[in-house]
DNA sequence: GCGACAG
DNA sequence: ATCTTGTCGC
């Protein structure tokens, strides 16, 4: 494999030519629409780990209701990530399995396509303007939301707040905000709006359901590494 | 120079 | 991301 600096020196080319094709705008016709009426699925995308294991994960797709949020589609595969993690190119390493899931899901159950996408992970909050979230929206062209729990710390931060990103209060009870950003085919005040009326807790729920759902799955299905 | 740095 | 239970409080 080639060296990380040229590995990055590669993927900075890719991200750069992948986001002259972000949408920063509003191109449903739910996203015009004051209450979301026409809006009826929403999905969230995930990866869990095991404790000493950063190549095995579980990648995890869940559709839900809008705006009940009940489960309507849901999938889970163990996948082999070919990519080290480097802050900032999380799209390398996370979007390849997470876009086969979709495509899954394009093949099996079309209808059951999510309209938007919320994504564990920054959008245009970035150092390069070209997050997970753009990542997989640009893949896709699924409309997406990047929802990150943590600051990511871009050079001019409070410039990039104002301009792509916001960190929000999802719910009453908690005091650490998230990040929302514009991942794809979506302006940033209707991604913020509709991360408020997805969120019961902190993390929107699509996230937090294929979290929750992730971890669920390899506690009982994938025995501890040591045991076999 | 050292640390910080989405998941 | 993951290692980690109970516990205090609204």
């Amino acid at each position: 494999m080639a060296l990380e600096g040229e590995m990055v020196l590669k993927w900075e080319r890719e991200q750069a030519r992948l986001r002259e094709s972000v949408k920063e705008e509003d191109t449903e016709d739910w996203q015009r629409s004051p209450d979301f009426s026409g809006l009826e699925r929403v999905g969230g995308v995930d990866l869990s780990f095991i404790k000493g294991n950063d190549i095995n994960a579980c990648a995890h797709l869940v559709v839900l209701t809008y705006p009940h949020m009940k489960l309507l589609y849901e999938d889970c595969k163990m996948v082999t990530l070919n990519a080290p993690y480097v802050a900032g190119f999380l799209g390398f390493r996370e979007a390849p399995p997470l876009l086969q899931a979709l495509e899954k899901l394009k093949n099996e159950q079309p209808n059951l396509m999510p309209q938007v996408l919320f994504v564990d992970g920054n959008g245009l909050f970035h150092y390069r303007e070209f997050g997970l979230a753009c990542h997989l929206g640009v893949l896709s062209d699924l409309p997406c939301v990047g929802v990150a729990k943590n600051l990511l710390h871009v050079e001019g931060v409070l410039r990039s707040e104002e301009h792509h990103s916001q960190a929000l209060r999802s719910s009453q009870s908690s005091t650490k905000p998230v990040y929302v950003s514009v991942g794809h085919r979506i302006t940033l005040d209707t991604a913020v709006k509709l991360t408020h009326t997805c969120c019961l807790y902190r993390v929107p729920e699509p996230i937090r359901q294929a979290d929750i759902r992730s971890r669920e799955y390899l506690r009982c299905h994938v025995l501890t590494s040591d045991m076999g």
